[in-house]
DNA sequence: ATTGACATGAGACATGTGTCTCATTTTTCT
DNA sequence: AGAAAAATGAGACACATGTCTCATGTCAAT
C-alpha cells in the first residue's frame, strides 16, 4: 500500500504553471519544447521533468482553453426533449470547440495516438464526449432498446470527436462547412434508424 | 522547371530496401529508429537520410503489409448490386486490416496527424477508403441524389479508416468485435438514411 | 584500363529528450 | 529564530534526430 502525501501548494502551483504554460504555447499550432515550457512557466526543465515524466504526459494533460461545454448548461434552457434536436445542438457546440482548437488538439491526438501500447507515460485518454452524448439522450432514454442505444452512442462518438476532424481535414480534404453538414446528415440518421 | 533525374537501379533499390526495412521493423508496434532501420537495410545512417528527409517521412510510406484489397478484386465474384451488402463486404474487409495491422497503422496517422500545417516532410495522406466505398456503391449510384451521395460517402469515411479504430480503442475502450457491430449497424442505418 | 560522375560511409556537429548528482533555496516544524 | 525537510536549479550524461564535410567506393562510357 503506497501512502498518498498531499501535494503542498507549491507543488500545486508549479504544477499548474507548467501547464497552463504548456497550454499558451500550443495555441500557437506548434509542440513546444520541454526547455520551452519550462522557460515560460519559469522553472527548470529537471523540475518540469519532476512533476511530467515527460514531453508528451505535460501535453497530454495541457487543458484545451475552450473545454467542451458542460451537458447541463448546454441544455439548461433548452426546454426540448427531442433526442435529434439535443444531438445536433450537442454536435454544433463540439464542432466548434474541435475546429477553432484544431492546431492544439491535433499535437495532443497525435501524441495519445503514437504512444506504445505498453507505454502508460502519457496518462489514458479522457472521454469528453460521452457524457455530451448521454446527456442529449437522456430525456429520450426510453425509447431506444439497451442494445440500440448502446449502438447509437458508440457510432455517434466516431463522428462528434477530434478524429472526424481528421478526416475530414486530411482524408477527405473538403471544407468545415461541408464537414458540418455531413455530421448533422450522419447525426440525424443514426438517430432515426435508433428510433426505428 | 526542376529537371527531374531519372533515379538509377541502385537508388530504386536503396529506396525499396529502406522502406521494407521499416516495415518489417514496424510490424513490432515500436517506432524504429533512423539508425536501426538503416542498418536493417544495411545502409548507412545518412544514406538513409539521402533518400528520406525525416524517419516520420520514412515511417509514413512504409507500406503496409496487408495492404487493402483491391476494391474490383473484391466484387468480383459478388454478383449482388445491393448497395448495403456491399458495403458490408467492403467494411469487413477494411475493418479486417485495419485492426491486424492496429500498430504501424498508429504510427503512421500519428506521424501524419502531428506535422505542422505547413510541413511537408511528411507526404500527404493517401485516401484508400473512398475508392472502396465509391466501387461499393457504384451499381446502385442512381438509387442516390447527388447530395445524398457525397453526405452518405464522407459519413462512411468516417466509420471506414483508421481513426474509428482509434475511436472504439482509446476512446471507447471496446473489444473488436463489439466495434465491429457498432460500424455495421452505422453502414446498414446510413445508407438506408440516404435511400429514402 | 582509365576517367569522371555519383552513391555511399565515417564521423563530427547542434539540438531535443530524459536522467542523474549535488548544491542552494524555500518551506515547515519546533 | 533555528533546524529539518522538501522543492528547486545548475550542470553533466547517454541517446536520437537531422545536417554537415570529406574520403572512399562503384558504376558507366570512352
Amino acid at each position: 500500500m503506497k501512502s498518498v502525501r498531499k501535494p503542498s501548494n507549491q507543488e500545486l502551483r508549479t504544477r499548474k504553471d507548467l501547464l497552463t504554460a504548456a497550454s499558451r504555447l500550443m495555441k500557437q499550432g506548434r509542440k513546444p519544447t520541454m526547455d520551452e515550457v519550462a522557460q515560460e512557466a519559469m522553472v527548470s526543465r529537471p523540475t518540469a521533468y519532476r512533476y511530467f515524466r515527460s514531453v508528451d504526459a505535460l501535453l497530454g494533460e495541457a487543458p484545451v482553453d475552450a473545454a467542451v461545454v458542460d451537458p447541463t448548461q448546454l441544455f439548461a434552457n433548452n426546454a426540448s426533449d427531442d433526442p435529434e434536436a439535443r444531438l445536433l445542438e450537442a454536435e454544433a457546440s463540439m464542432h466548434k470547440t474541435v475546429f477553432e482548437n484544431e492546431a492544439h488538439l491535433r499535437v495532443m491526438l497525435a501524441n495519445s495516438i503514437g504512444r506504445d501500447l505498453s507505454d502508460d507515460s502519457v496518462p489514458a485518454r479522457q472521454n469528453r464526449r460521452m457524457p455530451l452524448i448521454e446527456a442529449a439522450l437522456a430525456p429520450a432514454r426510453d425509447r431506444f432498446t439497451d442494445g440500440d442505444y448502446e449502438k447509437l452512442c458508440a457510432a455517434l462518438a466516431l463522428i462528434f470527436g477530434t478524429e472526424a476532424m481528421i478526416v475530414f481535414r486530411d482524408v477527405l480534404r473538403v471544407d468545415e462547412t461541408t464537414a458540418r453538414e455531413v455530421k448533422s446528415w450522419a447525426v440525424r440518421a443514426l438517430v432515426r434508424a435508433a428510433l426505428r
